[in-house]
DNA sequence: ACCATATGCAACCAAAAGGTTGCATATGGT
DNA sequence: ACCATATGCAACCTTTTGGTTGCATATGGT
């Protein structure tokens, strides 16, 4: 589960509509979710199974159907790597600052 | 500048090390940038175009040599996207919590 | 028992991605 | 003027990606 990986899986149109689908109702079946897609069943589901594979969501068999569950800390992580990146430019930005300000 | 178009450039070990450089040392020349990477100059330097595409870095000619300037906006926007996800998240399960909360 | 539904698996295909190499060119220092 | 340095451009190659279609299979309802 790495950022290389949840990025690289939110980089596309079809999976990150997934994921968007998936914050606001999941779990859902993957009948409800790979519908209305614009892209056939089937290559739906090959785009969550990316999802799968970065460790995002979960799917659970349920007899005839499966469920599709997002696992949030994949989110957590994606952005608080985010963050830190942010936090040290702002770091960064703030020493230089001082630089100049201290400059006689 | 959407959101997809970001994380696909996150996505990539090359650019996200990249990324990574930027934001502890920025602006730098593409030279410093692209030394040291496992991949050689040219590759790197595709890469990199790759963030420029996606208006992530702005290059500004200097004589003999490029800056290399990563712009902030990017990673706000980024971060902010998946913020309101995991809001949508967080808000979703409270209202569960509480449905099964004022059941009799 | 039967049939519709939900899903899986695999082959196939075109396009994009990631990377390399070779060569060209402009700039700056000596 | 000369040469090393910093960079750009383009052709080329292999692997991955995004998508399709066709067929198989299991489950649930009637």
């Amino acid at each position: 589960m790495n950022e290389t990986q949840i990025y690289k899986a939110l980089g596309d149109p079809v999976r990150l509509e997934l994921v968007k689908r998936l914050a606001e109702d999941s779990p859902c079946t993957i009948g409800e979710l790979t519908s209305d897609l614009g892209v056939s069943r089937q290559g739906a589901r090959k785009q969550l199974q990316v999802l799968v594979s970065a460790e995002m969501v979960k799917l659970m068999p349920k007899g005839r159907e499966t469920e599709v569950a997002l696992d949030i800390t994949s989110l957590q992580v994606a952005r608080k790597f985010i963050s830190e990146l942010e936090a040290q430019w702002d770091q960064r930005l703030d020493a230089l600052k001082n630089f100049v300000e201290t400059q006689p």
